[in-house]
DNA sequence: CTGTTAGCGCCTTCAT
DNA sequence: ATGAAGGCGCTAACAG
């Protein structure tokens, strides 16, 4: 039999609602009593039913985390980011996959409703309508992480993608690169990779740039295909949606028998850990991953309690660190 | 006003009894009622809630997954194992960072015990008294993923990490080197990477075994150190306690202008995604990160359910994949 | 096969 | 400053 308040309640010989405010700090209780409280949950060895506290409460503290793959590198960091801040602010974290599939993630946001989550934090590769509905639905506060919403209507955390792509390809026009490729994911996978291709696009000025589209962007089967465009392409430059497919490029190029950075120059995006462990080490466009999910997880304590939001969409800063590769 | 389960009882015209039982299937109900019950849920769109649920069952469907840090690629593909596994069974997970700090692991028991999870999934450096202390304290089941116990008191999913330290050596050995290195971190730091190093030992049959320890173990530290010990010893075979050591020791060879595996073998622990986005691609022992995973869920779907367990320390198979650093 | 009735452990007014 | 009492939404006997 688990010790409840109400044996805590006896053994100080005080009512049970007299427990619960000095559990809860929620009423002035004098220090005497208090005293006696405390070192009867200390005897008893008592611990407070956090189950039944979101029943009465209506109030969990628990945080949904639905996230395409954790396994991912850039997905890890960022629930890491989360986790802390969550941490922090005495919540925990309930974490799902949804690979990225509409129907899962509509039925995991019903999930969080049924355990009662307090807010969601949600990362996807496109944001449909769909899921806007179920949030709609399930009436829970949602932050976005590294997410794009077209509309902007959920709060969310985000670098400027268009512009960042925009900066890629200009830092390899300003090295001297004539013939630049943009080695990305197939159109439509990812609406974030897709507007920094635009953004790239964009800087090139009507001039050609090579786009390499690589699936789903897996390093083992981008390698040959990125290979095969380098071999028809003579390219002098390229930027990687990701730190893998800059890794693969890399790679591809020294397969070639050619070298990094003398023949082709490659900047990536992310810099993950993998960014310093290549030789030679991958010059990047840096993200904050960790971050994307500290200031969302931040965001959504605010909006959970009420405290004042002067803006609901966030642009982090995103910076390019120059390393060897280029 | 969220619609609770009189709400539908009303709707359909019975009891919220009848409507419990054919949410949970736990008792025969008429098909007619049934599909009355069904069309009021679909109407109002009920979802139940599974906070009140867990107060009355007693059991909240949740599994606590204790870990180092996500942020971790072994870590993370384990807990992606997990979660698959339990999403399976119709678990979700509860996941927390403990960054390997027993103060903070056992405060991590406690919350766990507070949110009335139904077992948990526990991995870390090493485990003392204080951990299974906390354990017994909170009476909930536990597997220990990819974490020794000495004293075999709880359930676990490990490999034979003695053994793999031997096979490990041994392949050098058959291989023809002659001076071998193992890397790996501080003593104390992990039981697990200590196992190994046993093995290793034990299979250098009284010829020196280099030791190199680099601290916790981290690719960017470890780097300098290991450049040092092979300027001041002429090693031609090492073996690494993780893939992120496999590598600094592979950069550590090639900065010295030497050359993998000519001059010197590596052959390193894990098999992340790593081991095959370097070049030469490293020869491993792989552990099966996910199924550490994935088994210890499924056997602790077993436990939480009472079905019969065979083995309640799984040992899984490691084995050797060669590629081109050996 | 279905309805009635107790709780589950805690929060939260409302009195005192 | 403290106690009494009514839920929170649901499961699980126990009747019928």
């Amino acid at each position: 039999m688990p010790v409840t308040i109400y044996d805590v309640a006896r053994e100080a010989k005080v009512s049970m609602a007299t427990v619960s405010r000095v559990i809860n700090g929620t009423a002035v209780v004098k220090e005497d009593t208090k005293k006696r409280v405390l070192e009867a949950i200390a005897k008893l060895g008592y611990r407070p039913n956090a189950v039944a506290r979101g029943l009465a409460s209506k109030r969990t503290r628990t945080i949904g985390v639905i996230v395409p793959d954790v396994s991912a590198a850039f997905v890890a960091e960022m629930v890491r980011g989360i986790e802390d801040i969550a941490n922090m602010y005495d919540y925990n974290i309930l974490l799902v996959n949804s690979d990225a599939q509409v129907d899962r993630e509509v039925s995991l946001i019903g999930t969080m409703w049924e355990k009662q989550v307090d807010g969601i934090l949600y990362m996807t590769n496109v944001l449909t309508s769909r899921e806007i509905d179920a949030f709609e639905e399930a009436q829970i506060p949602v932050v976005l992480c590294a997410t794009e919403d077209p509309e902007r209507r959920i709060p969310s955390v985000n670098i400027d993608n268009y512009r960042s792509g925009r900066d890629a390809v200009n830092f390899l026009l300003q090295k001297g690169c004539k013939r630049i490729g943009f080695i990305t994911m197939d159109e439509g996978f990812s609406v974030v990779a897709d507007r920094r291709l635009q953004g790239a696009q964009n800087r090139m000025r009507g001039q050609e740039l090579h786009v390499i589209r690589t699936g789903r962007g897996r390093y083992e089967t981008s390698l040959p295909v990125i290979r095969a465009y380098f071999e028809a392409h003579d390219l002098d430059g390229v930027v990687a949606a990701s730190d893998e497919l800059g890794l693969a490029a890399i790679h591809a190029v020294q397969d070639m028998g050619k070298s990094v950075p003398e023949d082709v120059k490659v900047i990536a995006f992310d810099n993950t850990r993998l960014a310093v462990m290549v030789r030679p080490e991958m010059t990047v466009i840096a993200q904050p991953m960790y971050d994307f999910g500290a200031v969302s997880m931040r965001l959504l304590t605010k909006l959970l309690q009420d405290e004042p939001v002067d803006n609901y969409t966030v642009i982090l800063q995103h910076n390019i660190v120059e390393r060897a590769s280029t």
